[in-house]
DNA sequence: GATAAGTGGTATTGTAAATACTTATTAAGC
DNA sequence: GCTTAATAAGTATTTACAATACCACTTATC
């Protein structure tokens, strides 16, 4: 049982902006920060925008932005929205189907009734509850105790 | 969120078998219906066995044989034993996490929370449960009215 | 004109599946 | 009861494909 890349990197993107929601993050920021490329990163916000997760501006000062309050969006409208079109077995997928037992299949019922379950337990927690905090701990203005 | 397509043929295979608990099924015959390789299936009927789930024989007469009663494997278990050392996203593999938020990540536990949820609801049903008939309808004595 | 998102194309990596081959077990035949 | 042949699981290697990530370039906004 696996979530893509794609998910895994967006919700980290979101913890992040979440510290601050009203700040713009360009995607290069956030791409360096996790050490992957800004294309690749660039790619997931624009399914994030379509989604209505974050606002997108162009040029200088902008970047993306949350669209709603963290507590406003669940960790399970991120990831139906991120894993869209990611069948959960192949006989699941609208085209290329080559399962032979489709008919009689009542196990079919019996995962999506899982994966709903999966999902609606996500749907209890909000980016409010995973938000990074604002700066590293090493860089706090109090310097932990030993 | 996807399962890997062994579990898929996994489930597949034990979904047949469950229909004749007592016979040994090749795994030619069975990869035959799938339409995939008999030595693929092979490797699944390994790690099914290497569970307990199933038990296999070699020889003339042999095959694989269910190591249980139908309704005494959960689906949750079939999924577990298939899916095992296939982390949920990258920074729950044990090896070459390269998350550098792990410490004060709260998402990991909220997704493990989600896992665990996914899994108990597919232990509420058996191969019991979705047992194939044990002949197409095609095939059946009794021929279905137009 | 500098900054930053958006787009199209390409390389790489990892998973999935097939092919070819080996080993073990059973059952038939002598 | 031993030998042989057929059956079927198990192993290793290779191939194909899709997901992932990167690069070069374009467009928009301040």
């Amino acid at each position: 049982m696996r979530l893509t890349s794609f998910t895994d990197f967006g919700l980290r993107a979101l913890m992040r902006m979440a510290s601050d929601p009203h700040r713009a993050f360009s995607t290069a920021e956030l791409a360096d920060e996790f050490g992957l490329s800004r294309n690749h990163l660039t790619k997931i916000m624009q399914r994030l925008a379509q989604g209505g997760i974050v606002a997108t501006r162009r040029g200088s000062g902008g970047g993306a932005t949350l669209a709603l309050a963290p507590r406003a969006i669940s960790l399970g409208d991120v990831v139906r929205l991120l894993e869209a079109g990611q069948p959960l077995v192949e006989c699941f997928a609208t085209t290329g189907n080559t399962c032979s037992i489709t008919g009689c299949c009542s196990l079919k019922a019996r995962l999506s009734s899982a994966e709903a379950a999966f999902l609606t337990n996500l749907d209890r927690s909000t980016l409010a509850d995973i938000a990074l905090p604002k700066s590293r701990p090493s860089q706090a203005a109090t310097p932990v105790p030993a």
